[in-house]
DNA sequence: CATAAACGTTGGCACATCCAACGTTGGCAA
DNA sequence: TTGCCAACGTTGGATGTGCCAACGTTTATG
């Protein structure tokens, strides 16, 4: 009995189609290639690294608070994620002298660098995780799917 | 500066129409909601409970390590949801006598009548969660969503 | 009969998310 | 000016989900 059935069909038939079991499924499926694909060209770097230096790069330096508020990353995990960053070299903190609660992050050169890198790997794994999908299907899904993330 | 933003379109502007990224807000909102209506006519259950209960009923009495594999819940998480189930009274283990490596689980009465109520809440998050798509859109959601979720 | 495999169980790690509390610093109104 | 409150960064912890390793027990296989 191999019992070769995908991932996502080993439930409950009740389950199978509902959108919070597909979306779960989904969402191990994606994290799973990111975890593997930051494990190789990201040096222990993860999503909450990415998301925090894409930010800097857009948006310029920041305090750590706004950082939270801009990402929705709760700023006790901006805290620890940009301890790692600094020590990779990655991001530079200074106190703001104008204001002495707060820091000043910015993204460094090493920083932008390693974003290149990171955002290359995050695009191949789109790639990898839609490779079922023509493109206009994967235009459609980024449309639906941007109206079920989103919880107006 | 109230920053009245979707936390979809609070990140940077590479990730906004990334799948990954849409997916893990998705799934964000998903576990949000269902925590919540398992929070309120749960009992304190979560998916893992669902999906073994459902299992159950489904496919009738198996033993641990079967459930294990057909739901692709980890042996030792279906163990700790089973004590769980059990001590409600939801579920009946016992050794299978013909082999007494394993149990023989089963839901009860009280169990089933459980799960309908566990299966009214999760319909009506499906609803919530797929509100602002039409008829239409829905099936074509599913049906983008099973390719991608799925990791032949 | 010896070795290997399957079973249920315990304990632990990793990750993302969220919350509470603290000391420090700054803004603002009495 | 002073006193109170809010924002900031930080620490520590809880939760839920997913894995994996190890163990003793029991069965199957050589």
């Amino acid at each position: 009995m191999p019992e070769r059935v995908p991932l996502v069909d080993r439930a409950p038939e009740r389950m199978r189609d509902r959108p919070t079991w597909l979306i779960s499924r989904a969402y191990a499926r994606a994290s799973g290639l990111l975890r593997e694909g930051f494990a190789q060209g990201g040096d222990g770097l993860r999503g909450h690294h990415y998301r925090l230096l894409a930010a800097l790069e857009e948006w310029g330096p920041a305090s750590q608070a706004a950082l939270g508020r801009g990402t929705g990353i709760d700023r006790s995990d901006v805290t620890a994620a940009l301890v790692d960053l600094e020590a990779r070299g990655l991001v530079q903190r200074d106190v703001n002298q104008a204001d002495r609660r707060r820091n000043v992050v910015a993204i460094t050169a090493a920083g932008v660098r390693h974003l290149e890198v990171l955002d290359s790997v995050v695009d191949e794994i789109q790639e990898r995780l839609l490779a079922a999908l023509s493109e206009d299907e994967r235009r459609q899904f980024i449309t639906l799917m941007r109206r079920v993330a989103t919880d107006d």
